[in-house]
DNA sequence: CTGAAAGCGCTTACAG
DNA sequence: CTGAAAGCGCTTACAG
């Protein structure tokens, strides 16, 4: 029996020849019973721990093969409730199945993170993964840093924050994508647009915001700053900013939101302040997750091939597994206008329900 | 090893006594050695699936050792590109993460699967799973049996057959659903209810189906076979069948899908024909998946407890790894009828746009 | 408390 | 193909 770096594990009897005692008194340590003296109980509690006993029972079984270098990554999201980390799970586990490897999914509140960086990459070590990919978390530089102490290779998926260089990190190009989400809008007519974006201090929520702000300033249109809201990626944070937008004075005729599930929030929103979309108002979101097509109207949105992403994530971390070396170390897939039926010119005048 | 019961599991060498062949030919089989001759082969893994036989190595370990690699459960979908896998997903891994347990994500097309159970059975014992997990997948009696000749615990979510009494599963109280859903649309004032169905050979399919006929019968309404057809779980099933239904003479003024995802179908079906939900066309959808708030209008459904599904079968699953008899054998968890926006009144007569 | 010894469940190299 | 026999990792009843 070997451990995922090939290692031989410890057997009950090489810990009580370590410990100078019988195996028979290892085996009482290890299942709790009483009759063990207090120090010997802690000598070979602390014998154990060193050398990363693990009892054969719990150990993978001996089914032997030449199945190759089997290999087990964590998937790590804030939260994988959206489509958008359904379709980056999807990428992930093909490509792993594709490679024969597991992938462990997991949520970043699992309790497991913490603020020490490297006690949480050495329980996700012991835990038996031999690399992790960690999607749009606030991942601190203490955190990463932990993964390097202790020799666990790691891949970002869509960093929150610019990445640090040393990070290895796929993403999309945010800045294009918003460029042509707002050119797109501005071609059928609209000048006042408002952008929907993300946290402010998220990377991809500026890279979009800018991509924006670019397209604006190339047409000649002003930025009013009172259409350029941010809050956040979901559902909420869209209903709220749009409702907010939609009671202003000069309400925008187009919105650009900074996700599919954003841009749901403004059409519920447009909805419950008697507009029609895409008559009275367009709506164009970003990412054209799978759900994109299946609303009504169809959104009109920003195609991000997040499971080419997921994909491209898991092969660029296990050749870091396998001790490869990964050039380029961040990667930008490209982004794609998708015309659907959210989006259309700008109603002759101002809607009636405004003001 | 004692099950919950107090009984014992068989060992071994009882299977072997029992099969009238030596310990070391049954230990052959277990292990999918290829020296054993088939007819002996054939014997051995029936008495395995009679006796229910559990390697010692995957029943209950010492309580007290280090925490070694968290047990491993292989977590299968048809398809999770759906709310209603993301759901499950959510479920599974919050109570994998809660117990120790590594939830490996897969899918069914990943080609492990193949006619031969057994066979892949023991590819997933040798991938190191401890246990596993199956999603609405179209598991046949070979397959399943499969599992208990290698010693490989399995647990059913919402199994699209009726399942083997042997099979523990987990699902919810579809028919009751299918019976609120109705009722709610009858108590709007509906007369004309369509049910857009799953695919005709699902238990679930069935289960909503009769739901529904339940309630048309004892409001006393009749049901038209028209209204009542059936093709599939998704979005696109949903769009072809209520846009051939609304376009026939008489068509219905509600309709009730047998998904959130249909129902989805459904409104873009009705917007297409220039239909307005649910002033128009009342739509009712199951499962209540976290996007039904998020779509426009907000989707009326039928709450499926899919994260407490996902737990449930996920504990059930470690008890069956840890050697113990699980009773019941089947759940099925409450299913309630959530009102939002998409059902009304009918309207006071035919919609303009039909005929 | 401690450990020698017996034993359990399982696997495997090898003889037939 | 098949199984007797040796052996592995671990546990436990019991003697000291």
């Amino acid at each position: 029996m070997t451990d995922a770096a090939g290692r031989r594990r410890p057997t009950l009897s090489a810990i009580a020849s370590a410990a100078g005692v019988s195996a028979a008194t290892v085996s009482k340590v290890l299942n709790g019973r009483d009759d063990v003296g207090a120090q010997t109980r802690a000598h070979v509690q602390r014998l154990l721990a060193e050398h990363d006993y693990l009892p054969a029972t719990r150990q993978r079984p001996a089914r032997n093969g030449p199945a190759g270098p089997h290999r087990t990554i964590g998937l790590i999201f804030d939260d994988f409730m959206s489509p958008y980390a359904t379709e980056l799970i999807r990428g992930v586990t093909d490509a792993g199945a594709a490679a024969d490897a597991d992938v462990v999914v997991g949520r970043f509140s699992d309790g497991s993170s913490g603020t020490d960086g490297a006690a949480w990459a050495q329980r996700l070590l012991r835990a038996g993964r031999d690399g992790v990919l960690v999607v749009t978390s606030d991942l601190t530089a203490q955190q990463t840093s932990g993964f390097s102490e202790v020799g666990l290779p790691l891949v970002v998926v869509d960093p929150v924050h610019t990445p640090q260089a040393s990070v290895a990190s796929v993403g999309a190009t945010n800045w294009t994508g918003g460029l042509s989400a707002t050119e797109h809008l501005i071609g059928l007519g609209h000048r006042r647009i408002a952008h929907l974006g993300g946290p402010a201090r998220a990377a991809i929520s500026q890279a979009r915001l800018h991509g924006y702000r670019a397209a604006m300033e190339n047409a000649g249109l002003p930025v009013d700053p009172r259409l350029v809201v941010d809050g956040g990626f979901g559902f909420e944070a869209g209903l709220e900013l749009a409702t907010g937008l939609l009671a202003a004075d000069d309400p925008p005729t187009a919105v650009f939101a900074v996700t599919d599930v954003c841009a749901f929030g403004v059409v519920q929103a447009a909805h419950r302040r008697g507009l029609r979309v895409p008559e009275d108002l367009s709506v164009v979101g970003f990412d054209n997750t799978y759900l994109a097509p299946w609303v009504t109207p169809a959104l009109t949105t920003v195609h991000t091939p997040l499971q080419d992403m997921g994909r491209y994530a898991l092969q660029m971390l296990l050749r870091l597994v396998d001790g490869e070396t990964v050039e380029p170390h961040h990667v930008e897939l490209a982004t794609e206008l998708v015309v659907r039926d959210s989006s259309g010119p700008p109603p002759a005048r101002v809607p009636a329900a405004a003001g």
